[in-house]
DNA sequence: AATTTTTTTGACCATTTGGTCAGGTTTTTT
DNA sequence: AAAAAACCTGACCAAATGGTCAAAAAAATT
């Protein structure tokens, strides 16, 4: 936390006794280890990804984004340059964590765990990164021109390298018939759908908004929907235990 | 912005020979039956679905949708005031055209019939309007600020009406048990994201962009997605009779 | 302590954009 | 044909926005 303080971004208005947003800043230590880029860069990026995720790239404007940093509005500029590359770099950030999930399709596992753990993970990153899903989403709706390539490069390859492993388990028995391709596109679907459009699910089931509830629910019944899809006996009951060590996780993100 | 556009929208450089939109004007009729106002507004609206759902709200300009419906940016505000309202009537336009399909579930019908209807009918909307479910799904991401009341009222009432004809299918013992709600999401989601993910889709199947073969594929895979969800009959094989009679009715929307 | 490097920030600017308007043209009505 | 209504549009704003910059404050390095 940089000392700053409520920063007026404006110039004008600011009572001499209200500036004091954190407590003591006297005891904070005066300097961090060189570490300042870092940590500013991240307090941009998640500020930029909550203001991308509700405006869209256009709809997005710096100074948004520097109030919600709580910094101001040349700062960014200085650290990313462009409001373009804030927004490649935050594309960068949310991507990274997108091919991942990939991993638990290995040929010797058992399909009907692969599946499961798949949604569980993309479940979990739908609760608990719903701006990054919309930020991305955004830029694929528009054409993905910032991302274009990777679609074209490592996602593809990576989904093609994978559909071969599904491909091996129709074929040897293990599973229905399902064309891996769109069962992947159906995966993404069904599960990125409760963090896209999750005001359209909380109209829908007259909540608020989505809870923690809601989203058990919701991967539950995805759970059920891919395992009949292909085939595959439902495994566990799914209610309580397996939903047990999400503490300890930091989640100011 | 995006284009490089010909079309000098300043004031200033515009050569004479280019402007010039329609051939042939002095061979139209010199007036029609009082149905300017209609016909400019489709136009207008015509245009305006591509350009928002490109670009969003608040990444498009009055500037290029007039440019994309080849009318003097005044001439939007004359019919429809401002860009929001002329937001609004788009979106109307795009919601009328949302709810109609589930009238296919009708408690007396053969649930796989009523899916498979249902299905169709998304995916023939996905491959005939694609811009306005990208307009829709915009306009959801966003946070539905024009539309929450929509949602919340007469989509959710109806949602609620046809949750009930399932679970009564459900009840009866003709199909497997399946909570109807998001039922209805994962349907929502597995079909529209063949138009609002267009571009990924493409890029994953190593397409230029998705053709009529492609979401011939998608439809008989989410076919078969839904009635092994529901525990139903895969019925008719489907491969070409079914898709014959599309001519005929007008796409030019 | 002096120096160099990094970071911070208010003020400023060029461009873009939604919207207006007055005057003109076309179509419909009388 | 004249009057009225509807339609068209170039020219013009005020506000918003992405981006710049120079000078100063902090931090790291010597």
């Amino acid at each position: 936390m940089p000392r700053g303080g409520a920063t007026a971004q404006k110039s004008g208005e600011e009572p001499q006794d209200q500036i004091r947003p954190l407590a003591d800043v006297s005891a904070l230590p005066r300097s961090n280890g060189g570490r300042t880029r870092q940590l500013n860069e991240d307090r941009i990026l998640r500020a930029a990804e909550a203001v991308f995720a509700e405006a869209g790239f256009n709809g997005t404007t710096m100074q948004a984004i520097a109030e919600a940093a709580r910094l101001p509005k040349a700062n960014l500029h200085y650290y990313f340059g462009t409001k373009e590359g804030l927004y490649r770099a935050l594309l960068n950030r949310v991507l990274d964590g997108w091919v991942d999930a990939f991993d638990h399709f290995q040929p010797d596992r058992e399909p009907a765990d692969a599946f499961a753990d798949y949604v569980r993970d993309k479940m979990r990153f739908t609760r608990q990164r719903p701006m990054a899903s919309k930020v991305f989403a955004n830029e694929i709706i528009h054409g993905a021109q910032h991302v274009s390539h990777y679609l074209k490069t490592k996602l593809r390859d990576r989904v093609d390298e994978k559909a071969v492993v599904i491909a091996d388990w129709v074929k040897s028995g293990k599973m229905a018939s399902v064309d891996p391709h769109h069962l992947f596109f159906s995966l993404w679907a069904v599960t990125q759908t409760y963090a896209d459009f999750d005001v359209q699910v909380a109209a829908v089931l007259a909540k608020p908004k989505l809870g923690r509830e809601d989203l058990d629910d919701a991967t539950n019944h995805i759970l059920r929907l891919v395992l009949r899809t292909c085939g595959l006996p439902e495994t566990r009951p799914e209610t309580g235990p397996e939903t047990g060590p999400e503490t300890g996780i930091e989640h100011h993100t």
